[in-house]
DNA sequence: CACTCATATTGACAGATGTCGATATAGAGG
DNA sequence: CCTCTATATCGACATCTGTCAATATGAGTG
């Protein structure tokens, strides 16, 4: 039975782990199981993976409804759980409201796995 | 609105994608999304966390019980969640048994999210 | 075998989540 | 102003999920 000192990074920026044997703490871990739940949906990451592939790494909602089989409002609802994840930008443009991948999000969000 | 490639990738690996625009066909989606469920709560991550900070890179129920203020069938069913997932490896040595980190398991699954 | 300790399984239940249909909002064009 | 068209929000509903108490399993020990 080995005692873990509990880190609690209190501001955001939890970088470079300082030293010794260290473990989540409640809140961090809160934070992060928040952005993985916006992940755990096969409909959302096919989302995010058709963004990404899109032209201009952009797409409209009548973009992405059809290629999943979904409905209108449904779409509207993951997109904006992926925007609120920090995942995806939101643009509106006249009418349309354009979805794009926020710029290493992905990858800080990687980071967060390697640095558990 | 541009035409997206779909591509289902039948067997397991899903390696270097060829070229061309593609984007995650629905099973594939649902096997990603299978593993990021299984982080997506934080007593989870928790548990994965103290697991690799312990001492010989394992550690049994009986350790992860108190630090998680959960009951002993509650992170036991985690556990099991994070075994299914591939996550968590399982070695019963006697009476205890040891959860360890499955080696890499981690690292793809931070590979899924850029690759995505 | 009887007893104990560590872990797993079961059943129940509250709360979260994904989906839809209906409706609201809001910009563009007549 | 009225009407499209694109998107967002709301309300309802079935399903999934996290948790616990109770119980089962199974290894070690007297």
């Amino acid at each position: 039975m080995t005692t873990l000192q509990i880190v609690e990074s209190t501001a955001a920026a939890a970088c470079c782990t300082p030293s010794g044997m260290q473990v989540l703490g409640t809140e961090e871990a809160q934070g992060k199981a928040r952005l993985f739940k916006a992940l755990a949906d096969p409909n959302r990451l096919r989302l995010l993976s058709i963004v990404k592939a899109s032209d201009g790494g952009e797409a409209c909602v009548c973009d992405l409804t059809e290629p999943l089989d979904l409905g209108q409002p449904t779409v509207s609802h993951h997109l904006k759980i992926l925007v609120d994840a920090g995942l995806l930008h939101r643009e509106k443009r006249g009418t349309w409201a354009y979805y794009s991948l926020v710029p290493g999000a992905l990858e800080r969000t990687a980071d967060v796995l390697s640095a558990l």
